[in-house]
RNA sequence: CGAGUUGACGAGACAAUCGCUGCCUAAUUUAUUUCGAUAUUAUUAGGGGGAGGAAAGUCCGGGCUCCAAUGAGCAGGGUGCCAGGUAACGCCUGGGCGGUGCAAACCGACGACAAGUGCAGCAGAGAGAAGACCGCCGAUGACUUCCUCGGAAGAACAGGUAAGGCUGAAAGGGUGCGGUAAGAGCGCACCGGAUUGCUGGUAACAGUAAUUGCAGGGUAAACUCCACCCGGAGCAAGACCAAAUAGGGUUUCAUUACUUUAAAUAGUAUACGCGUGGCUCGCGUGGAAACCGGGUAGGUUGCUUGAGCUAUAAAGCGAUUUAUAGCCUAGACGAAUGAUUGUCACUCUUUUUCGAAAGAGAUACAAAACCCGGCUUAUGUGUCAACUCACCAA
C-alpha cells in the first residue's frame, strides 16, 4: 500500500529509541549524509534526526535539511523494508541546495532497498 | 533634474498537487454510565488559523514564579549636564553645552583633579609654584683703548632677559600699542578666565555690570570623593497526576505456641532460627492482601487576553497619556508553519509597428520556545513623505 503520510508514528520521539539505534547500526552513507539503520520489530519505518548545531550553525539551514529530509523520506518509505533510522549530517552540508540533497538521499535509499531484498 | 539628510511602510503575488501542526464542526470508535447521555482515547472528512523586523546577540529594564527576608548599615555592582515620559530602564522626548559638516542634520560615560594618593616612553635647556642650549641686552659693576678728564668707543667677564628659535600631544592666558639696555601684565585697550551681584529661565545654562593682572597644566573608561539606584535564582521557575522496580508506615488474614471446642470454633500471646539453662538483649530470616504517604520514567498544566492591536477624538512642541468603539492575531516540545511545478511581478541589455517581444540576472539577513519595553548587530531591492545644497528658468 502506497502512503505519502509523515505523523508522530513515523517518528523516533524518546532518548530511549534513538539509543537502540546507536547501539547496533549498520551505516549508510554519501559524502555529507550518514544513515545508521536498525530492523523494526513492527515493520514499520521510523524516522530520526540528529543535525547537530556544531555541524550547521544556523538555525535556518538546519531547519531546511530536516525538512528536506522528512520529505524525501514521505515520498520513499513505502519503498523501505521496516527500519529505524537515524540520520546525521557532516560539515558543509548547508552550503548544498535542496536538489543535491534530495539526490543524494535516493541515492541512499536505493542501497538500503538492494541490501534488504 | 543632480547630490544628500531624516523618518515611515513593505519584506514578492496567484494557482495546482502531495504533506505537517494544534483549534472548531460532523461521523465512527473506545471508556464510563443512573442507558437519557457524558466526554477520556483514536481515526476519517470539512472549515478557518500557522515565524520576524530584527524572531538573532543575550547587553539592559520590567511582569510572572519560587526561595530568603521584611529595619538599618557595610561590602560589591551600576548610573552620572537639566527637565519631562514610563511598570521600569543604561531607553525615549524636549532643552543646554561642546565638536563635525556650506547646510538639512549627526556625534558626545557631558559630576569633581581647590580632599588625598598615583601615572606620563622618546625628544628637549626646561614637564609644574619650570627653564638660560641658541639668541637678545649688557643700563649697573669690573676690563681694554682714546681723551679736551666731563666722557666716548670696544669686547662680552659678572650679570639681566621668557620677545624669537629649537623639542614635544602639551612650555605657566591671546592680539596690539606703550615701555625698556633688552625684556616682562611692568602699564593700557580689546578678547578670554576667576569672584561677586543683577536680569531671563522650573533647571542645566545664557546675557550683563563691577572688581581682579591672571590665581598654579593633563589624566577619574587611575585609585578615590560626591549624588542616586540595586535581595537571590529563573518557565529546565513553579503547580498537579502518576506506571514498573526497590524501599517506608498502618490494618487484616495466614504462620507459630498455649488454652478451649464437635470443628482454625473461640480466646490469649506474636513469630521462627542462632547465641544462653531461662529471662532480658543482640544477629539473621519473616508469607498474602488492602490502604496511606513520599517519589522516578512519563504525562497534564504554567501557555498565551496582553503595560495587546486598530480607528477616531481630546491634552501636550514632543516622548506619551486619557476617553469611546471595534477586534482576538502561532503555541510547537528529538521541536509544526514545508516541498515541487507553472504563470505574473523586480532590475539590466537589445529590438521595436511604442502595444510589446527576446535574452540575461537578482530574490537578502535570518526562524518563535513564558511574555513584554528597549538597545546593539545583520539585511538584496522597492515605495512614500519632509527638509538641505548646487544648477537652470521666472
Amino acid at each position: 500500500m502506497v502512503t505519502y503520510e509523515f505523523n508522530r508514528e513515523s517518528r523516533l520521539l524518546t532518548p530511549g529509541q534513538f539509543q537502540t539505534v546507536f547501539s547496533k547500526p549498520l551505516r549508510f552513507g554519501s559524502n555529507h549524509i550518514t544513515v545508521l539503520i536498525t530492523p523494526n520489530p513492527e515493520k514499520t519505518n521510523r524516522l530520526g534526526l540528529a543535525i547537530a548545531k556544531k555541524r550547521v550553525k544556523l538555525a535556518v539551514q538546519r531547519n531546511r535539511i530536516k525538512r528536506q529530509i522528512r520529505e524525501s523520506f514521505r515520498l520513499n518509505q513505502h519503498n523501505l523494508p521496516g527500519i529505524d533510522m537515524v540520520i546525521m549530517v557532516k560539515s558543509g552540508t548547508d552550503k548544498l541546495d535542496n536538489q543535491e540533497i534530495r539526490r543524494q538521499l535516493e541515492k541512499i535509499w536505493r542501497k538500503i532497498i538492494q541490501r534488504h531484498k
